[in-house]
DNA sequence: CTAATATGCAACTAGGAGGTTGCATAACGC
DNA sequence: GCGTTATGCAACCTCCTAGTTGCATATTAG
């Protein structure tokens, strides 16, 4: 009962979560934060964001939760940093879906001219 | 009072809406099916996704504010098909998000380096 | 003209997301 | 040990979002 599909859906699912933990304002800042501070803990993150530590730290793990950000605990504080192979990862989809759909185009093209 | 920021953050907010609009299962598949059909009706783009019209309706709406797809109206029906400007929008960020996450841990590893 | 089709609009509901405050716990510095 | 710092956990609030139903409007077919 599976639809054909061109290119995996299933995958191209995966990655639902990933957009929706890029689709918000503070976490994209924060996104770009940890790309000029390499990795910072939660209290340094939530200087200049307007909103509680607890708000930051929810954010992070929706972060985490999609793969985007992973912490490690050092002493009494979490370093946070972003896992890159997921940034790829979104690329790569918005690639394919972009082939699809210039080949989605070609073929219609195709199927007006004959 | 801007803070000093190494890629364009205004530029890069524009794409939040963007991410939202792709962070969602349902939405994520009509940018499939426009992908495979190219251009379709929401009666047509309804059919198979479990939800009534009018959700389709609401979803595209949101994709239409993201810039993601666009409509035209042809007699009785809307069709609609997908902007490939605004894909290539969020490419082109997550690749500077890359590229800039690649300079600063050149830059860290230099500075522990020293 | 009339019926069927395709969409738009409005009101309503339920649930989740983003935010807060308050308290608990763990690790440093002295 | 003790105060300070950094975080975790839980309850709560508010608002937006995804979904629904019902009705209105426009267009096509016959």
């Amino acid at each position: 009962m599976r639809r054909a599909d061109p290119f995996a859906a299933s995958e191209m699912l995966d990655s639902v979560p990933l957009f929706a933990a890029l689709g918000d304002a503070v976490r994209l800042k924060l996104v770009v934060r940890l790309c000029e501070e390499g990795s910072a803990s939660i209290r340094r993150l939530t200087t200049g964001t307007g909103v509680t530590r607890q708000a930051i730290s929810k954010h992070l793990r929706v972060m985490q939760d999609s793969g985007l950000v992973r912490s490690t605990r050092r002493g009494r504080e979490r370093l946070w940093q972003l896992n890159q192979q997921r940034l790829q990862d979104a690329r790569r989809h918005l690639d394919l879906i972009s082939q699809q759909w210039d080949a989605g185009l070609a073929r219609l093209r195709k199927f007006v001219e004959e």
